[in-house]
RNA sequence: GGGCGCGUAGCUCAGCGGUAGAGCACUACGUUCACACCGUAGGGGUCGCAGGUUCGAACCCUGCCGCGCCCA
């Protein structure tokens, strides 16, 4: 016997353990593969509404296309999140006033950040499991694992000796708080309260120029001015120190008479060159830009046209420079102290012209919250110009597709705009760049030391160094210390994640037997190696998803790649998106995945991005507690609609936790009135029109939530089942078959039971990948089966007969109950009245229906007894429905004038109807140009609702007479 | 400045060439033996505005107004 309501606190848990131990999450060995790999969230993430969306919708596909009978791989894991983990370690030292990571050292913090992640990472894989997500985790991966690393280095090493990685010095987004260069998708251009500096930069040998300062109405200049200066405007005069030019718009006559000429840099009493270029608005301030390249994007890029000297001003801090251009009292300032003191300075000169107050961009970097600063440093590039190449012929050629489709343009705007992506980072928690400098600073790239080392010497040794010569290259005193010194520098993060799609599948496959840990740093046999080759202990352990054997790994990569879709927001498109398709094409010689399917992103109700920050998070953990997994997962997919975003809000989770109770009290039902599933029952064999009609009509739903899931439409799916078993077979088959199974026809009554029992397993079937827990507890608590309902086979379109004349039928008596429904409760009657009913001159399809359905349709609405008679009694409440009249004799009771009312305001709306039809079909343009079947259908419905006005018309003329 | 998207019932949103829909909220009625996390019925929309295309526009096109996001 079924408890009165579900509990999911008590069933989530165990029923998610029983599917993880039943093997339901590994691929099962045949049928064919599906594969999607989790966008691997971040190992100190927590879950969050996105996170929810994501992974119920991967967990929608995954259920679907498992119980369609293929081999699905949901392959999860966590990325490493180089910066975001070691700020929570170094956090987690401050906190404990532990020594800081730079007074312990690197493998000592390495050890922290290990002990770390066993201790609170990964909590969002706990979590992912209370969402019910069916990902197989007896493969889970970890970025920083060692297979995962593997890659990384061979990826690394063979873009390098392809000329597609190399070490360049530009200007990056340097973070000063965090010390490490960012990219430029880690930076959040936020607006702020700024000011506008204007400085005279006063012109050398006290030339003077006729500047204009008043124009008539066509712009021509009609006053002018005598000045010895040039005027710029900043936001940031502490840059200024390091300006190489003053650059004007060639066109910009008012400039021309000086350009060519020098100016004099205050403060830093330098002479710079007043240039021409096309960078500078004349409209904007004054139409002269100071040019800092070593400072500014955009400087950068005049600079590196004209020829400017770039002045590096700042330190990994932000803090001026002690370089010989600075004047000495800035030096060691933060930089915007230094700005107060220049503009201090300026002003004591007489050079500040005036500050405006402005509202400009600033960037800020998404970690740290600190403005990041443009500087000039070497870092590690990755020349994503070359590897977009293949990635957006991909897409052109329609390897890979993204859905909703428009989203292939942005990918198409990103990718043919795109920069060298600078993949260093000036952290320590990361994939460490497998580069090693000579004494001579020669770069040597390899998988390992031992491999660069033998580089080095070759290199040396051809140089005409000798053994000897090179021993005494090394590093430390004695003989001890390596020839090569390693690049302290790691790995962006997503360089590992845009390996993930292939590198979680196995690849690189290994050519020997597995890899353990120690191999790489393995010291040679070779005497000379041995002396050059410091073995030092890896800082990374063996952690999980330990190698698999070779031939499982090759064929896990062959079966699964290239994956079917990938799953996210479009917020990672540059992120990740993009990445992974230059990888995956580059070293897989294949796209990675065949669809992008791009969802919401969650909102909260006003419609604004939650944030932790404003505080307007909605935890789904909170909202699982509260109303089960089930109700969160069925609405964020009811929502899911393509293009656009969700705005979550609680009476809606609460309305789908309602939805689960429906079904758990339909099962209900059906338990308390004998429908148990019979694996024997065939629908084909339903006699019974009412079991034909369900049927048919579950058909319908199947065949809609099939084709919707199909084309990622999950709010369609979701919205097709919703109906069917909410306002089809809860309010109407279940009512229907009341009369039946508790009648006597013990025949009618067993198919019924069946009947019903076979559509209700089918459709826990259809709302499984929806709702998985509610419709498993109920697949195995309303009868004994052959298996779980994980592993259940999806409803084909085939195992439903459609019966459309039974469906006429049902759906014609469902028409008539409504329709006297709405009458008795417009006239008032009372919903426990029972009234008889006259079905008035029925012709004999009528009559036959009325004979065989008058028990349904009397219980349904509340009829005392239904008759047969010529004519109307007089003073009848009249109802029309599909061309017959019914008659609700109530002489006496009812409201004469409401009764009225009531049928005049019917007739309104079928005159309105036939207004609007006959001034279509008056148009003779509309008869000659629409099609044809558009045009008959218009005909058809104007006869019908003439015939429905006259019958009202008459209804109301009779109750007038009387 | 460039790009993408959105303005449909009180709220949250479907629909995207031919009869305007859902959930929630609201109103009235209802202890009918699955369910009040329920049932029955009902009210509520000139589909942002203005043009255009079309026999026909919420839907396609153009412009405008308002809102959001991304990139400069």
């Amino acid at each position: 016997m079924l408890d009165k309501a579900f509990d999911p606190a008590s069933a989530e848990p165990r029923l998610y353990a029983a599917w993880e131990k039943s093997g339901a999450f590994q691929p099962s060995g045949k049928g064919e593969p599906f594969t999607i790999v989790i966008p691997p969230p971040n190992v100190t993430g927590s879950l969050h509404m996105g996170h929810a969306l994501n992974n119920t919708l991967q967990d929608i596909l995954c259920r679907f296309e498992r119980m369609r009978g293929r081999a699905v791989l949901w392959q999860p894991g966590t990325d490493h999140a180089g910066i975001a983990t070691q700020m929570v370690v170094e956090r987690e030292m401050a906190k404990r006033q532990e020594p800081r990571r730079t007074e312990i050292g690197r493998e000592k913090f390495l050890e922290k950040v290990w002990a770390w992640k066993a201790e609170s990472g990964g909590a969002i894989i706990s979590q992912l499991k209370r969402l019910g997500a069916s990902c197989d985790w007896s493969r889970e991966r970890f970025t920083m694992d060692e297979g995962l690393s593997e890659a990384v280095k061979k990826v690394f090493v063979q873009l390098y000796r392809e000329g597609l990685i190399y070490r360049d010095k530009r200007l990056v987004n340097w973070d000063p708080k965090l010390r490490t260069a960012i990219s430029d998708l880690e930076v959040e251009n936020t607006e702020v309260a700024g000011h506008f500096w204007h400085f005279k930069y006063p012109l050398e040998g006290g030339e003077t120029y006729q500047f204009p300062i008043a124009h008539d109405e066509i712009g021509n200049p009609t006053e002018w001015e005598t000045r010895d200066y040039i005027s710029i405007a900043t936001t940031r005069p502490e840059t200024m120190l390091g300006d190489g030019a003053v650059a004007v718009h060639p066109s910009d006559k008012r400039y021309a008479p000086i350009v060519g000429k020098k100016c004099l840099l205050p403060l830093a009493d330098r002479y710079i060159p007043i240039i021409t270029d096309e960078y500078p608005d004349p409209d904007f301030g004054s139409g002269a830009v100071k040019i800092t390249g070593a400072h500014d994007f955009n400087d950068y890029k005049v600079a590196i046209r004209n020829d400017i000297k770039l002045y590096v001003l700042m330190d990994e801090q932000a803090r001026m420079l002690d370089a010989d251009y600075i004047p000495e009292k800035y030096r060691g300032l933060d930089r915007f102290e230094a700005r107060k003191e220049i503009v201090a300075d300026i002003d004591a000169r007489g050079l500040l012209i005036k500050v405006e107050d402005k509202k400009i961009m600033q960037p800020f970097g998404d970690r740290s919250g600190v403005v990041i600063e443009p500087m000039l440093t070497d870092q590690w590039y990755v020349d994503a110009a070359t590897l977009s190449v293949k990635a957006i012929r991909a897409v052109e050629a329609g390897e890979t597709k993204f859905v909703p489709e428009n989203w292939t343009k942005t990918y198409y705007q990103w990718m043919r705009n795109i920069e060298p992506w600078c993949v260093s980072r000036q952290l320590w928690w990361g994939h460490q760049i497998p580069a090693w400098y000579g004494p001579d600073g020669h770069v040597y790239v390899a998988e390992t030391e031992e491999e660069a080392t033998k580089e080095a010497i070759a290199r040396l040794t051809a140089e005409g160094y000798s053994l000897e010569d090179i021993n005494n290259m090394r590093r430390h005193e004695g003989g001890e210390g390596p020839l090569l010194v390693r690049d302290e520098d790691v790995l962006d993060t997503w360089f590992s994640s845009a390996l993930w799609p292939f590198s979680t599948l196995g690849w690189p496959e290994s050519e020997g037997g597995p890899r353990d840990a120690s191999f790489a740093t393995r010291p040679s046999a070779a005497p000379q190696d041995e002396a050059v080759t410091r073995t030092e202990p890896h800082p990374e352990e063996p952690r999980s998803g330990v190698a698999k054997d070779d031939r499982e790994r090759r064929s896990m990569l062959r079966t699964h790649y290239p994956t079917n879709v990938l799953v996210t927001a479009h917020d990672i498109i540059f992120f990740w998106v993009a990445r992974m398709m230059m990888m995956g094409c580059h070293f897989m010689k294949e796209v990675p995945f065949r669809d992008v399917y791009i969802h919401a992103l969650v909102l909260d109700e006003k419609g604004q991005k939650m944030s932790k920050s404003k505080g307007n998070v909605i935890d789904p953990l909170i909202l699982i507690d509260k109303y089960g997994a089930d109700a969160l997962r069925f609405t964020l997919a009811a929502q899911a609609a393509q293009g656009r975003n969700i705005r979550l809000s609680e009476a809606r989770v609460e309305g789908y936790r309602n939805f689960g109770t429906k079904l758990w009290n339909a099962a209900r039902f059906c338990e308390m009135n004998g429908c148990v599933f019979d694996p024997a029952f065939d629908p084909t064999s339903a006699k019974e029109t009412l079991n034909q009609w369900i049927i048919h009509e579950a058909g319908l739903a199947a065949a809609e939530a099939t084709a919707a899931l199909e084309t990622y439409r999950f709010n369609d799916a979701a919205g097709a089942l919703y109906k069917f078993l909410w306002n089809v077979f809860c309010d109407w088959h279940l009512e229907l078959t009341k009369p039946i199974l508790m009648g006597p026809d013990n025949a009618a009554k067993t198919e019924t039971q069946k009947a019903t029992a076979w559509v209700l397993s089918e459709a826990l079937k259809l709302l499984h990948p929806f709702m998985p827990f509610v419709t498993e507890e109920l697949w195995s608590g309303t009868a004994k089966r052959d298996g779980a309902l994980i592993v259940s086979a999806w409803p084909k379109p085939g195992e439903f007969p459609a019966n459309e004349k039974a469906a006429d039928e049902i759906n014609w008596m469902i028409g008539l109950i409504t329709a006297i429904r709405s009458a008795r409760a417009e006239m008032n009657v009372p919903a426990g009245a029972k009234v008889p009913m006259l079905a008035v001159a029925p012709g004999p399809a009528v009559s036959l229906r009325i004979d065989l359905y008058r028990e349904l349709i009397a219980r349904l609405a509340r009829l005392e007894k239904i008759s047969v008679a010529s004519a109307a009694p007089k003073g009848a409440v009249q109802v029309v429905h599909d061309g017959g009249v019914y008659a609700l004799p109530l002489a006496g009771i009812i409201d004469i004038a409401a009764e009225k009312a009531r049928l005049a305001k019917e007739i309104d709306k079928c005159v309105k109807e036939i207004e609007g039809i006959d001034k279509k079909m008056s148009n003779s343009n509309f008869v000659e140009k629409a099609p044809a079947e558009i045009v008959e259908e218009n005909r058809e419905r104007r006869i019908a609702f003439v015939e429905r006005r006259e019958k009202l018309d008459a209804a109301l003329r009779q109750l007038s007479e009387a």
